[in-house]
DNA sequence: TGAATACCTGACGTTGACGTCAGGGTCGAT
DNA sequence: ATCGACCCTGACGTCAACGTCAGGTATTCA
C-alpha cells in the first residue's frame, strides 16, 4: 500500500504525542488505546494510533473530559466507524443499515451540543472581557487626554 | 445604601454558590477568597463573594485552569480594581496612573488571547464534528432514497 | 554472540481538589 | 441561661491521572 507503515517504540511515540510513556500504557489499560505488540511483547504505535492520542488530548484540555468519558466518546466513534464498515457489507439488512445509522447521527449530535454550549459559554466570557478591555481602554485615552492640556 | 448587606453562612452560602462548604474553605485558605468574619470567627459571605466563587467555577470548568493558576488571574483582577481606585485618587500622579493603567490593559490582553486560542480550537472542533455529522446525514438519505425503489 | 538500549510488568508514590470526621466554639430564639 | 443548629480548626482519607522505581525481557547493532 500507499502507506508507510512505520512503527514507533512507545518512547518515540510518547516523544512525537508530547506525552509520557506511562501515559499512553495507562490510556491503554484503561482501553483508549490499542497498539499493536511485537511478538515479544513491545508495543508499536501507527500513526493512526498517535491521531488518536492527539485526540484524547483534545478531549481532556479542550473540553474538560475525563479518561472516562473520553472512553466513552472513543467507543462512540467506534461504534460509528463499525457502522460505515457494515454499510458497505451486503450481509447485512437494509434495515439494520438504517438503525446504526441513525445511531451514530444520535451519538455525534449529542456531542456536538455539549462542544456547542461550552463554545457559548466561551464567548460570553470573551463578550465580558472584552468590555472591561473597552472601558480599560477608555480610561487611558482619558488619561492621555487630559496630559495634553 | 440602597444594597440590601444580607450576609449568609457558610452553608447557605454553599448552597447558593453550588459548591461545598469545604470548597470555601479551601478557596480561602488559598486566598482565592476572603469573607468578612463575626466576632466569633463565623465566616460570613456578601454577595460579591458569591460571585467570586461563581467566577471562580466559570475559570475552572469554561477555561481548565487549576486553582494556582485561577489566584493569579484574580489577582491580576484585584489589581485593575486598585488602579481604578487609584485613578480617582488625587493623591496619585499622572504619569503612574498611565502605568498602571496600561498594566492592567496588558494583563486583560493575555487573558484574552488564551481565550481567544480556546475559541478557536473549539470552533475548529466543531467544525470537524459538522463534517462529520453530514457525511452520516448522507449516508442516512442514500439508505432511504434507495429503500424507495 | 554479546553488549547497549529500549521496553516490559507490577507496585508504590505524588499532586490537586476536595471529602469526612472528631472535638469543641458561636448564634439566635425561647 | 440554655438548647439546637450552625460553624470552627486540624487532621486524615480519597480519587484521578499519572510519576517513579525495581527487577527482568526484547531488539538491534557491531
Amino acid at each position: 500500500m500507499g502507506s508507510e507503515d512505520r512503527l514507533l517504540g512507545i518512547g518515540a511515540a510518547a516523544q512525537q504525542a508530547g506525552v509520557s510513556e506511562r501515559a499512553l500504557r495507562y490510556y491503554q489499560q484503561l482501553g483508549l488505546l490499542a497498539p499493536m505488540c511485537t511478538a515479544g511483547g513491545l508495543r508499536r504505535y501507527s500513526d493512526a494510533d498517535l491521531a488518536r492520542v492527539a485526540h484524547i488530548r483534545e478531549l481532556q484540555t479542550l473540553l474538560g473530559l475525563n479518561l472516562d468519558e473520553i472512553a466513552a466518546v472513543l467507543r462512540d466513534e467506534d461504534r460509528v466507524a463499525e457502522i460505515k464498515a457494515a454499510y458497505h457489507d451486503h450481509r447485512t439488512g437494509a434495515g439494520e443499515r438504517r438503525e446504526l445509522v441513525r445511531e451514530s447521527l444520535a451519538i455525534h449530535a449529542t456531542l456536538r451540543a455539549q462542544v456547542q454550549a461550552k463554545r457559548a459559554a466561551l464567548d460570553d466570557f470573551l463578550a465580558d472581557l472584552d468590555q472591561r478591555l473597552a472601558r480599560i481602554a477608555d480610561t487611558l485615552a482619558d488619561l492621555d487626554a487630559a496630559s495634553a492640556d
